[in-house]
DNA sequence: TTGGATATATCGATAAGCGATATATGTGGG
DNA sequence: CCCACATATATCGCTTATCGATATATCCAA
């Protein structure tokens, strides 16, 4: 009836947070409000902006990103790139991220399929 | 080099506790201790005691798990099992969490296919 | 009898997420 | 022309919640 409760898919979100956004900038650079719109459009959750923008402001002082501001579209955008420490940062996070719900998959799954395929009273 | 940062990985964990508690019961009664042990066994994450109690009364005081004491093992254990209404919602929250890991996946997977597969700093 | 594993439980200092808020420009419609 | 809404970035500290620390007790092996 219930589902996965609301805390547990915020810790899940958010414990993915850092790999997604990664992820997303694995194609070119983005700024900030386009990052916002595309993890929204993939995960269905929404990075609040006072998420998102300390986490980037992170991601650059640690090196993974490098950002610089344009202004000749029109709007003042800070768009964002990969930098190569970020690109390997992204590849053994994404990797470790996928292990992490492998390994969990083991617990759940199975019993997932057990549950669900024998009558719930029996 | 790095990996998924430590907070990320018990953001993730702590996402999927709940989940994976009534899954391990899924086969039948477990106390704590033994809860604890198979799911560090399974996710290679230990649930510290101070996390693991306060959510089992927590799921005892929502009507998920029932408890009681059987002292005649020797030792005194509280053995936990799964009511109907824990059984449907580990089905739905497991379900979910399934379903949210694979939304991520679609952002996260394909990025760490595609910088595995070129130069970093190509 | 000492130490380590087993077993359950509580609690509050400490850390931090993010809601609220601020600021400013672009744009479509009435 | 002005209103409302979307776009765009940023900061801050109130509120919330985790879990390290701690307490208690039994069992077993060395």
């Amino acid at each position: 009836m219930n589902g996965l409760n609301d805390k547990s898919r915020r810790d899940l979100f958010r414990g993915s947070l850092e790999v997604m956004v990664l992820a997303v900038l694995v194609d070119g650079k983005q700024y900030g409000y386009s990052i916002q719109k595309r993890v929204k459009e993939a995960s269905g959750q929404m990075i609040k902006a006072g998420s998102l923008y300390p986490l980037l402001h992170r991601l650059e002082a640690d090196g993974l990103v490098k950002a610089h501001w344009e202004s000749d579209t029109g709007r003042d955008r800070k768009w964002y790139t990969l930098t190569p420490a970020g690109q390997q940062q992204l590849k053994s996070a994404a990797a470790d991220w996928q292990a992490a719900f492998a390994r969990m998959s083991g617990l759940v799954l199975p019993a997932l399929r057990q549950i669900t395929h024998h009558r719930v009273t029996e």
